[in-house]
DNA sequence: CGGTTCGTTGAGGCCCATCAATCTATGTGG
DNA sequence: CCACATAGATTGATGGGCCTCAACGAACCG
């Protein structure tokens, strides 16, 4: 999760409330839309998201999970998912009680805040994003969105950057707005210009700043590290 | 703001720790991108929006702010802002500094609830946006946003709805991600479809059960009411 | 080795953008 | 009270980015 705001006993108390990680393969559903759920599930290791679909199926992610991510922060005060929660690989899952969770944070600031901390970001991810699916090509959503993983998954900041890239060309289109045969056509695009060498789920962004140019990125939005004057609790 | 979680204590302290409103004329900043803002603006008469732009100008609107609603929510636990708050209608804003909202959270977990609430709202809708944004024609995404607007203006559930809608075609588009030509296109078919009756600052949906279809809204992402087992504080 | 998933390529068409002009309503100053 | 300016709504013509449909190739796996 994210433990900035937690005191030594904040963490320890919620590390306590969570049940054992379940490893769970890729392409399974954790929750469908519009179940309940009384558990929050915490991506302890790979990859998920969230999809929400129209009544005749077209598909859109509003949120691609990495480890550390809170599946359906929602359910911690909403009682039906406005989202289904699936894997994308095999991934290995955490579980947290609703109600141990609403008890802690009633009990502890810090954990409160730390709840309100993980929808604050997931929501300045997902305002980006909007302004991508709004008003951006699809080269400059795809530059962006990688830009934007390279970031959430630890790489440095204007350095060449390499990761794991598990998604496969569909989901990709299922997160930016498009199909999976122009997300193909716009990857070649990026690949001909010398901005992503990609192939075998490995992604490289050779020149991260042209890149971020390109999907006009700028890291701020993700607050990496919270506010000093926060870090009271 | 919303209340439902708050004991009679805490709504006296919420709104003695609130600065007097103030009266904003239209297409006033409230605040910019990047800026600090130590406190949070609470829209208590009008309307106002969210809005981000790209480094070339275009603009997408990742939130429309009515009456009750906070313009930056963010600021409570981030100190630069990822979108600028404008108004868009004359409207009274009401101040709540980040410091006061912050010990009222630490001390009463009522208070720390309502704004991990309120986040988790915020991104309930953002989320169907970009549903829209990501997948839907320009027919679908006009159809939900009036369905969800009238809805979060408190109309009845099926009724035939009507209400004041001061914004601007070019307002609409930037909040749908499309131009001010293409949405007036648009209203003309719903207009001659017998789904929208508009003009002169007000919108009538005389068939909201069509309208809802076309859309694809169904209204329980906005969460209009709290589940009952979580109004315990 | 056959099946399945995923990536790739091609041809054709539509939705929406772009550019530009006109119309209407509102407001303002002389 | 009219001349004028401005903001917003409307309409037309044209083009392009992305979709759709379809087929094929490549990698992996039981």
């Amino acid at each position: 999760m994210q433990s900035a705001f937690l005191s030594k006993e904040e963490r320890q108390l919620l590390e306590a409330a969570i049940l054992p990680p379940r490893v769970i393969r890729a392409g399974t559903d954790l929750a469908r839309e519009g179940e309940r759920a009384d558990s929050l599930f915490i991506v302890a290791d790979g990859w998920a998201c969230r999809y929400s679909t129209t009544s005749d199926g077209r598909r859109q992610l509003p949120a691609l999970l990495l480890p550390g991510d809170v599946g359906n922060l929602d359910s911690l005060l909403f009682d039906r998912l406005d989202y289904g929660v699936r894997t994308l690989t095999e991934a290995t899952i955490v579980t947290l009680p609703r109600d141990r969770a609403l008890a802690l944070a009633a009990q502890h600031p810090g954990i409160a805040r730390m709840f309100t901390w993980l929808a604050l970001v997931e929501n300045a991810i997902l305002g980006k994003w909007a302004l991508s699916l709004g008003r951006r090509s699809a080269k400059e959503r795809l530059a962006h969105l990688l830009c934007e993983l390279s970031v959430r998954l630890g790489n440095d900041d204007e350095a060449e950057s390499s990761f794991d890239l598990p998604l496969t060309q569909e989901h990709i289109a299922d997160a930016l707005g498009l199909t999976p045969v122009h997300v193909n056509r716009t990857m070649q695009q990026l690949r001909t210009e010398g901005l992503i060498v990609s192939g075998n789920r490995k992604m490289t962004l050779p020149d991260v700043v042209s890149l971020r140019k390109l999907g006009g990125f700028d890291p701020g939005y993700l607050h990496i590290a919270p506010p000093a004057d926060t870090q009271l609790c």
